[in-house]
This record gives structure tokens, C-alpha cells and sequence, in this order.
DNA sequence: GTCTATAAAAGGATAGAC
DNA sequence: GTCTATCCTTTTATAGAC
């Protein structure tokens, strides 16, 4: 049986407001009411609106960052790494499209010190994904002229499905997108 | 000898604020300053910021399938016109990424009846690219397991550079950036 | 069509009781 | 830690002169 602080829950209503109105366009009030609190109750929780974002945005950041490094870090051949990478990259966002919409989205809405922070863990995802691209280049598994552009295209790829994918009945699931995006990304780097 | 209205520096200057900060962090004082003109002189033009916002987004929208129908209408085999609607298509995006990010973004800061409009502009978008890829794969010069997942992946691939390119010295080209996306688009769909 | 001035409302954050 | 009440600022939009 787990207990939901209220700390939690005012979290949770952040994620649930800032991802459907947009970080400038959610009140104070209206994450309090919610997370089923008093306007005054967010204070005693988090400074300012702001840092609310901060949490929900570096946790995000550190959950992607994370799902690709464990797909890495399973192993394999080159093929097989760039394939579980965007699977999983991919599935991630879908899963946690929310989560991913305030991620991608609310970045300059983040104080300078707090953005300098997050922007960190992006290099460290934009820098992991370029060096899957390399190892398979060096080892003749991939065929890839631009890595630079290509790691960020696939990047694209996985990334851009949290400005329309909302799970659905009938619609694809993220399982199935995960899949798709993995079977699209070997084809573009695939040696003929 | 072209004369620049007050009207269009009203639209150029929502642009330029919107796409920097957002429509719902953008005051009409700003929009207003950067058109010079003060705060009530907005309102002559257009009757509430929101209406500001659908005539760009309108407008951008447009735009947008108005390259991807003039790609298409060129001819040539299947490959050639995949090749020339992503090129143009991602070619538009990095060139014009301010009222991109506000298409994209902005979406949801319409009205019901704006959004509505907007929406069948960007059914047009989708249903063209999978015409393309239907077309491609009926006369057996693509290869393609799933159309409509297909398409929304390759418009990802041409559209999400609004969330990160922007121009710069030494940077890669709106020009470079369509030809590596034609490229890849090619990769994802050609026959083996 | 543009200005100055301002009305009317909303929003971030705090005070102080419990 | 939560509440009610409220301060203070910002913001959209309008009134009315020129």
C-alpha cells in the first residue's frame, strides 16, 4: 500500500496542467486545485512555479537520458544497439508523452541557471546517440555520412511523436511506434 | 519600392515575439513595441491577440502545404517525388522556423472554431504524404509496411528542426539539412 | 489610425490564523 | 502543513482626444 504525499500529488498536477495548457498559460491556481489544495499550499512545497518545472523537467531529462544509456549499455552488435536505442528512446516518449511535451517544450521557460542544468543532460543524450552512429561506422556495421545530422534526425524521430501521440483505443501503441521507429531508423543507416 | 504597412509590422513583429517566447508569455505591449506603435494601436488591426495568432498560424499553414502540393505537382517517379517533398518540406521548416515553432506550438492557444479551421489544413499535410508513399507503393518503387505510420514519421523528420535549428555561421544549411532529410527519407522507404 | 489614460480582471506570491 | 484573505503587479482590452 503506498502512500501519495501531497508533495507527489502536487507533481503530479504540475505534469497534468503544464503539459496540456503549456507551462506560461497554467496557474498557480489551477495546479492547486488539481493537486486539491490551496493556492497557498504550493509554496510550502516549492519556492515558485518555476521551480516546480525545474523538478518535473530535470527528472525528464534524467529518465531519457537514462532509458538510452541502459539500451546501450545491454550490448550487442552495432545494428542491434542503434535498433534497442530508438525502441526504447521511442517507447519512452510515448509512454510519457506528457512528461516528454515538458521536456521538449518548457525549456526556455526555465530560469538561466536551471536551463544550463538541463541543457547538460541533452548533450548527453545528443552525444550518446552520435556515438552509437560512430561505433557502427568504425566497425562497418553502418553506412552513415553525416553522423552529427543523422543522430540528431533520428533523434527527430523518436522525439517529435510527443507533439501528437496520445494513446488511444485502436491507435497504434507505443510498442507498435517503438517498433516502427526502430525497423526505420536501421533502414537509414543500414550498409546497402 | 516596397511600402511596409502598419499592419504587416504588426504581423511581423507577433511573429518574431511569439516564436521567441510563446503566444501565451507574449503581451500585446510587447507585440506592440516591436512594431512601434503603442499598445492600443494593435486593436485597430486586429481585435484581440488571439486573432493575431490564427492569422499566422493560418498563414503558416498555408504556406506549408502549398510547398508540399507544388513538391508534389512537379512529377517524376515515386522516389524523385519523396525526394523533392521532403527537400521542400524541410527546406521550408529551416527557413522558416519562427512561424514553424508557431504552427506547431501554438496550436492549442486557438480558439475551438480557429483550431477547427487550422485542423483540416493539417489533415491536407498528413493526407498528401501518405498519397506520396500509397503511390510509391503501388507501383512497387517503395517499400512500405505501414503507410500512415510511414508518413507522420518522415513529417517528423521535416518538422521537428523548428524545435532546435535555427540559422547560424559555420551551421548546417536550411539547404543541407533538406538535401541529408531527402536522403535519409529515401533510406527509410526505398526497395532493397 | 495613433495616441494617453485607464478600466477590469487575472495571476504570482505572501500574511497570519489554526 | 493547510487554510482564508489579500497584496501587488501585470495584462488584455477599451474610452476618448487628436
Amino acid at each position: 500500500m503506498t502512500t501519495v504525499t501531497a508533495r507527489e500529488r502536487l507533481v503530479a498536477a504540475a505534469v497534468e496542467a503544464f503539459a496540456e495548457k503549456g507551462f506560461t498559460a497554467t496557474t498557480t491556481r489551477d495546479i492547486a486545485s488539481r493537486a486539491g489544495m490551496s493556492p497557498a499550499a504550493v509554496y510550502v512545497h516549492h519556492d515558485s512555479k518555476e521551480s516546480l518545472l525545474f523538478h518535473v523537467s530535470l527528472e525528464g531529462h534524467r529518465a531519457a537520458l537514462d532509458v538510452m544509456r541502459r539500451a546501450i549499455g545491454e550490448g550487442g552488435s552495432s545494428v542491434e544497439v542503434l535498433r534497442r536505442v530508438v525502441h526504447d528512446f521511442s517507447r519512452w516518449h510515448a509512454a510519457n508523452s506528457r512528461v516528454g511535451r515538458i521536456v521538449q517544450y518548457e525549456f526556455d521557460a526555465l530560469t538561466p541557471e536551471h536551463r544550463a542544468e538541463v541543457a547538460t543532460l541533452r548533450r548527453d543524450i545528443e552525444h550518446a546517440m552520435r556515438d552509437v552512429l560512430q561505433r557502427g561506422v568504425d566497425e562497418g556495421e553502418l553506412a552513415v555520412v553525416d553522423v552529427s545530422g543523422t543522430a540528431l534526425a533520428i533523434l527527430s524521430l523518436s522525439i517529435d511523436l510527443v507533439r501528437w501521440y496520445r494513446p488511444r483505443e485502436g491507435g497504434a501503441s507505443a510498442e507498435q511506434l517503438a517498433a516502427l521507429h526502430a525497423d526505420l531508423a536501421e533502414r537509414m543507416v543500414a550498409v546497402a
